[in-house]
Parts: C-alpha cells; structure tokens; sequence
DNA sequence: TTGCTCCTCACGTCACGTGAGGTGGC
DNA sequence: TTGCTCCTCACGTCACGTGAGGTGGC
C-alpha cells in the first residue's frame, strides 16, 4: 500500500497528475487511510502500469480509460488508428519545417540550411528505424560498390562538400575492415 | 475597410480567431465603425498576413507579437530555433510509433505492420523534400544500376515481397524508356 | 419586418502545475 | 515541536469554439 506521493515518485510521475487521475477516474486508490490519505494497492499499481504504458503511445486519458474496460481487439484497433494519426502529425510538422526552410531561404541565410538538411535527414532515418551502426554500415556497402553514385546521393541531400568528403572518408575505412567501435555525431 | 466576418472569410480563419487576436492584442482593428464594428485597413490585413505566415511555421501567438515589433534578425534566429524544437517534436513522435509497433508485435499482429511500415517511409521521404516523381526516378536509377541491391534495400525496409515486385517491376519499365506519367500510389 | 452580421461576456477544452490554507505522522 | 507529507479547493495554461443575450444594416 503505497501513497500518492510514493507511487509518483516510484513510477517517475508527479502526485499531482495522480490527483488528477483520481479526479477524473482512471485510477482511484481503492482506499484511504483514516485520515484520508490515498493508499494504493497492487491492483492499483498494476492499472497504472497499463495507464504509462498507452499513455507513452501518446492515447488521450479518456480514451485509456474507455480501453482499459474494453476488449482487446479495441486496443489493437486504437493503436492502429493512434498510427495512422501519428503519420498525420508527423507530416504536419515536416510540413511546417519545409515552410519555414522556404522563409529562411527568401532572407539572407546561407549556411543555416544546409547543416539543418543533414540533421533533418539523419533524425528522419534514425526515426525510421536505422540505428546509427546501420547508418555506417549502408554508407560503407554504398561507398564500396559505387562511390559516385554515392557522392551524388549525398550531394542530392545537400549535404555540404566538406561534410560528403568526411562522410565518404569514414566509409572507406569502414568498408576496409577496420571494427565499427564508432559512433556516428558524437565524438568519433 | 474590411469587418471581422469578412476578413475572416478571406484568409480562412474563424472569426472567433480574430477575435482572439484583438484581445490578446495582436491584431487590433484600426477602426471601429460608429456601432462598434472592428474595421480593418490595408494595414491591419498586411500585418494579419505576416501573422498567418509566422502561424503555418508553428509559432506561438505571444510570440509572433513580439517578432512583429523586433528587428529582422530575431525572427531569423527564432525560425531556427522553431525548427530544433520541430526536430523533437518529430523525434517524439517517432519513439510514439516504434513504442505502439513495439506494443502491436507483442501482441497477435501480422500484416498491417508490413503495410504501416511501408507507408512511414514513404512519408518519410516525401516528407523530406523528395517529390513522387524524385522516388520514382530513385527506384528507377537504382533498378537499374543495381538490382541486386535495390532489391536488398527494399527488404531491409519490410516491404511485403509483393510489393517490393511491383516497384521493381514499375522502375524497370521506368528505366527503359516509358515517359514518366505516372503516378506512385494511387491508381498507377 | 426579416435575415444576416456584428457586439460583449462567460464558460469549456486537455493534462496537469501552482499556490493557499489546513491537517496527519514519525 | 519540527519538517515532511498529505488533503481539498481554485485558478492558470493555449488558441480558440460555442452559446447567451442584445443590437446594427440592407
């Protein structure tokens, strides 16, 4: 049996988000001690469990709630609409970077742009679900077997000279057998 | 000289919005007619114009009343900053779809992960600046100069081998001479 | 006179955060 | 007795949407 307070801490969340919880039913401590303090049992914390969990899927409070009582095929189906959605707002965002590089680019800017496009690209391919040892790797096979197709595939992303030449640099020793103990951005 | 329901018609925004505007006084009428009527200028709507654009780039409104009034630069860097800030926007958004992938594999799924998967990518890449025709062309000059890869390539993306066929298939006749009519996902 | 547009409050939204004012527990 | 934790309101957030109740304009 654990207190509000506790259990916030315990799960990395704040007591008042808990309050609020209780407030619009999605998780009520099933007791109270004498003098009113929330007390919350296994059960509790095994609802909340579920709660973090559809809630880092980005679902609204109310819609776990409903979920929560509801078959499992209404999950599923809830997680692939969340999809769906998710698809939308992420091209809501690229729509709003695309436009705001068209603004940049009607002032006076230069060097902005350019190293913006390489981070762009390389957080979408990361997102997308390349690690950054894939990342290395598919460089190395690409700059291996074609190399020039490779410099212009590079050039295509804007990706500044100075930059191609270091990417295809580290690819060729890559490639050349030396072990991939590199990480991409950081220090390496 | 434009009342409130008629600039609003205009742009395409409510007139509540614009409402909104006046009282957090960022976009004041100019006038107001004998009854109270808000009459907006030829200024009012170029400074509406101005907030509309800074609105499409995701800025705040307290924000955009401050940019109006500051020199050049500050909104030159606050466009850059808006953009880091639309990187993590993106970034969580992502980690939003790989957990629910992560949450859908665990349980009984199958297939609409192949498609979902197929379908981000693509959204990836258009979202990222190439066009329909771009991804076409790509497929195309890769179908051609390597099949072996491309076809590897596309397998490491999850594409269900039928469709992987037919994109090789479509790139191919792309690649040898057909006019590039086409259309990517719809009905070609 | 009839619609349509306009006006000014005031409240609701979503998931909490932040006090204010008061009590329980070691 | 002193801190620390807990409790319950109540208000603020962001960019509006939605009435309610009342007036202007063709």
């Amino acid at each position: 049996m654990l207190t509000a307070g506790r259990l916030a801490r315990r799960f990395g969340l704040s007591r008042t988000a808990l309050l609020y919880y209780d407030g619009i039913g999605l998780l009520r401590a099933s007791t109270r001690s004498p003098a009113g303090y929330r007390l919350y049992s296994d059960g509790d914390i095994h609802r909340l469990e579920q709660i973090l969990r559809l809630r880092s899927a980005g679902l609204e409070l109310d819609q776990i709630r409903r979920l929560l009582d509801a078959p499992a095929d209404a999950l599923t189906e809830a997680l692939e609409r969340r999809l769906e959605e998710l698809n939308d707002e992420v091209d809501h965002l690229r729509h709003q970077q695309r436009f705001i590089l068209g603004l940049l680019q009607t002032r006076s800017s230069r060097k902005p742009l350019r190293t913006m496009s390489r981070s762009i690209w390389k957080s979408l391919l990361i997102a997308a679900g390349f690690t950054q040892d894939d990342l290395a790797a598919w460089h190395a096979g690409f700059e291996r077997d074609s190399p020039v197709r490779h410099q212009a595939f590079l050039k295509l992303l804007r990706i500044p000279e100075a930059e191609v030449a270091a990417i295809r640099a580290r690819a060729r020793k890559a490639a050349s057998g030396a072990p991939s103990r590199r990480r991409v951005g950081k220090t390496g």
